[in-house]
RNA sequence: GCCGAAGUGGCGGAACUGGCAGACGCAGCGGACUCAAAAUCCGCCGUGGGCAACCACUUGGGGGUUCGAGUCCCCCCUUCGGCACCA
């Protein structure tokens, strides 16, 4: 019968479900092995980037299984979000009814690709049973003041109709819609991320199975910078300006004081005839969005009138307003040296402000500077601290500035806190209420969960459907009594992604977020697999949230995930797959066309997990036919070698050995490097030497040991890349059960070994011969052989030999004058 | 501008610690089977030279270290990703 993958797909993704093997649970006298990816975002049918993130999350779980771990492998649904409510303003479902149907779709495509998912642990973040646990560390957090309600800049999308975080700003544009950003001043509600910025930064070294890329990204973005405050006195005015520099060093040098345009001092330092010339800068920066602000370049500024005390010089420098002092970084104000730093040397010359150079690198002279000079020098022109050098200045001068109290070194970060409020429907409530007598009020434990209303308008304008849900929003304040409005806000939905992978461990729990026993069972999480462009958010936001929950006492750990890949975008024909481009390939074509078990084995073929992949269709097609030579090739063999075995003695059969060296090197990849591609052309090599073998095949009992040992591993091994096929092989040789559970081959040493190999002769670093010595040869019999060599004697001829060295098992090297 | 990753046949890629560059596959070419086609099987397949055995060249470019470099060091080019007026 010829090989027929629909039917054995279906066969045996029906058997594994009947006998619910992929149902776990916790088992002491067994080492866990937690293996995830990514939950899917239900946006309605499943894409090749899920179908390759899957397949190799799918193919680690299968592989550790079958070594005899306990393996944890779930799967779920980031179920809330704005594509699903977008959907229902477009006149469609409700976003409920929009993501469960989506949700039914994707999980008949995974379990249509064969992955193994315990499914009775499934969460979905938008059930109440979930909620409900981010509405309870939403008030943990308050409790331990993580998190606050402030008024502040907020990123906006005015199509979206929502704040933005920092990290879902991409270009001054959003993230989902990609429409222009623009600034908002709005009350919000803040997660503390910036109290843990030194530890997420401090972590990042020990993670070392973490891709150093991440790593790198997140450092990053996390943005360490040491320096120091420093007071600048105002003339006339009791309220000094706090300025953050990391070149104290330079202070001698500042010749002018910068505000960022929204900065709070700046009305109150303006004088009266500078008034309006101020405020009409300011509206003009404010009109801005935020992409014409970041990629305008153009210095421009407006002087207040007012000026500034150096507080090491005593010397009067003016202060200014300018466009490219940023209110959100530092303290909003900064000291101008435009001898030493482009941005203010720039701003010098277009406003005709002085500079005067401080730290002398060599050659500098204050009135000829083409451009700034940021290199570490020796102090000038800098009163006491002229001659010391520049580094050493720092630490003495942020002494000095903490010793008089006008200053301090100090430390700042890029990173935010975390904005979390949505002015959206379909998320999780913020369990606050807001009283007219008590102000802003936490909603008990005891009366969580804070329900989603069903029954909303979705107009699309303006605030959010809440806001408008009578119901919803009159509530008696849990203080007083009195009548109070709830929060209307939701939370981003980066809160649920950053905590569910705990929520696996024990998803129906009811009392708490997940079960103490389980958890410490099962976390951290192994093994992570994921796109790399949540670097920089949900993968930072997991690590917050994990410290904050040890913290509370609830992990005993603070960084959720050991080891993490990233796996490489799928392309086709070199571009990114998508609609507009028209070059989108559906995996459920793929599938049709070819079965689960070729698509799976070509999207792991093609590359490296880690590296981009270029789908090729044709590639599909080689992977279908690599299985259908393994099908009938075990196909044809399955009654033969039920015969007589007899393990052969003596010299190794060579289709023995290559066995046994797959084994080895099919085992080694999947325990560590994990480059599936070459794992996958070593089943490959496995195949071809089965084949040559039965040329000369006579049926012996030795022989058909041999087979029958090299069909056997060859099947085990393909299973957690195809596993269908490879389970329906298996039982063709006369198998019960499925290979999920085992066994993996294991490799014998002696027999993997070569005994005799063959090595390359060079002379004057050119190959010139090839010999064939016993493996365990001494250097001096191989270099006998390499001389006697017939072509390397023709090399050595009327030569002398000045240097001869051999490298066991690899080479044999002669240089000849 | 800063940080990071990468550049190998017609294509995807292999070469794990410096040791015969091109495993494995795709495409292509030739052959077998077939009335024919598909499927399958066998062979060839980096470039140049030679009837040949063989020789020379070849891992983005240029230099270097080494008996020996795709791999290590320096300079440069290109592509991709991240950050970007961060004081």
């Amino acid at each position: 019968m010829p090989y027929d993958p629909h039917a054995v797909e279906l066969r045996f993704q029906q058997g594994w479900e009947e006998a619910g093997v992929a149902t776990v649970a916790e088992d002491p006298s067994r080492t866990p092995f937690y293996c995830l990816e990514m939950f899917m975002y239900p946006s309605g049918k499943i894409h090749m980037g899920h179908v390759r993130n899957y397949t190799i999350g799918d193919v680690v779980a299968r592989y550790q299984r079958m070594r005899g771990k306990n393996v944890l492998h779930p799967m779920g649904f980031d179920a809330f979000g704005l594509p699903a409510e977008n959907a229902a303003i477009k006149g469609g479902a409700h976003p409920k009814a929009w993501t469960d149907a989506n949700i039914a779709t994707m999980k008949g495509q995974l379990r249509r690709m064969g992955f193994l998912y315990d499914w009775t642990r499934e969460v979905r973040t938008c059930e109440p049973r979930y909620y409900r646990w981010n509405q309870w560390f939403f008030l943990k957090m308050f409790e331990r003041g993580l998190c606050y309600r402030a008024k502040r800049s907020v990123n906006w999308c005015p199509d979206c109709a929502t704040v933005l975080a920092n990290e879902q700003v991409e270009d001054g544009t959003c993230w989902r819609c990609h429409n222009a950003v623009t600034v908002k001043e709005m009350e919000q509600w803040f997660l503390r991320i910036t109290d843990y910025a030194q530890e997420l930064l401090d972590d990042l070294d020990a993670l070392g199975q973490w891709p150093p890329e991440v790593a790198a990204m997140q450092r990053n973005w996390i943005g360490r910078s040491e320096g120091a405050f420093v007071d600048f006195a105002v003339e006339g005015q009791a309220e000094p300006i706090r300025v953050f520099t990391t070149r104290i060093d330079t202070i001698y040098g500042a010749t002018f004081l910068v505000l960022a345009p929204e900065h709070p001092a700046a009305r109150r330092v303006t004088l009266q005839d500078r008034r309006p010339a101020v405020e009409t800068f300011q509206a003009r920066v404010r009109a801005q969005s935020t992409h014409d602000r970041s990629t305008s370049k153009e210095k421009e500024g407006v002087f207040t009138g007012a000026f500034a005390i150096n507080p090491f010089s005593g010397e009067r420098i003016p202060i200014y307003l300018a466009n490219f002092v940023l209110m959100d970084y530092g303290t909003g104000a900064i000291m101008s040296v435009p001898a030493h730093d482009q941005r203010d040397f720039e701003f010098a010359k277009a406003y005709g402000l002085p500079i005067r150079v401080v730290v002398q690198s060599g050659g500098l002279e204050s009135d000829r500077l083409a451009e700034a000079a940021p290199a570490d020098g020796v102090l000038e022109s800098s009163g006491p601290y002229t001659g010391l050098p520049n580094r050493e200045a720092m630490a003495v001068m942020g002494a000095f500035a903490k010793e008089r109290g006008f200053g301090e070194p100090t430390v700042t970060y890029r990173i935010k806190d975390w904005g979390i409020s949505r002015q959206r429907y379909w998320g999780t409530p913020i369990p606050i209420v807001h009283c007219p007598v008590c102000g802003t009020v936490p909603v008990p434990e005891d009366q969580l969960p804070v329900l989603l209303p069903q029954d909303v308008a979705f107009t699309g304008k303006g605030e959010s459907p809440l806001a408008t849900h009578e119901g919803f929003v009159k509530a008696a304040c849990p203080a007083c009594g009195r009548e109070a409005r709830r929060e209307t806000d939701t939370m981003d939905t980066f809160v649920d992604s950053s905590w569910y992978f705990f929520r696996y461990c024990s998803p129906r729990e009811e009392s708490a977020p997940f079960e103490g026993e389980a958890v410490r069972y099962w976390t951290p999480v192994d093994f992570y697999i994921g796109g790399i462009e949540h670097a920089t958010m949900h993968l930072i936001y997991c690590r917050f949230f994990t410290m904050v929950l040890r913290d509370l006492g609830l992990v005993p750990f603070g960084e959720p995930v050991k080891r993490l890949m990233c796996q490489g975008m799928v392309i086709k024909d070199g571009a990114k797959m998508s609609k507009s481009l028209g070059n989108l390939v559906e995996p459920d074509d793929m599938i049709v066309r070819y079965g689960a078990d070729a698509v799976r084995l070509n999207m792991l073929f093609l590359s490296p997990p880690w590296d981009q992949l270029d789908w090729k269709d044709s590639g599909a097609e080689g992977a279908y036919r690599f299985l259908n030579r393994v099908y009938a090739l075990v196909e044809d063999l399955a009654e033969d070698l039920k015969g007589p075995v007899q393990e052969p003695r003596g010299e190794v059969p060579l289709l023995r050995r290559k066995t046994h060296q797959t084994i080895a090197k099919v085992t080694a990849e999947l325990d560590h490097r994990l480059k599936i591609n070459t794992a996958i052309a070593g089943l490959m090599e496995l195949v071809n030497a089965a084949q040559g073998y039965l040329a000369s095949y006579r049926k012996t009992p030795q022989e058909r040991y041999v087979l029958r040992e090299a069909v056997e591993s060859l099947v085990a091994m393909l299973s957690p890349f195809s596993p269908h096929i490879a389970d329906a092989l298996w039982q063709m040789l006369g198998h019960d059960g499925f290979l999920v559970d085992g066994p993996w081959p294991s490799s014998q040493a002696a027999i993997a070994k070569e005994d005799e190999i063959t090595l390359a002769v060079q002379v004057n670093g050119k190959v010139r011969g090839q010999i064939t010595v016993p493996a365990d040869a001494g250097a001096e019999e191989v270099l006998a052989a390499a001389k006697a060599n017939e072509k390397v004697a023709g090399h050595l001829e009327g030569k002398q030999i000045v240097k001869e060295m051999v490298v066991p098992g690899k080479i044999v090297t002669l240089v000849v004058r």
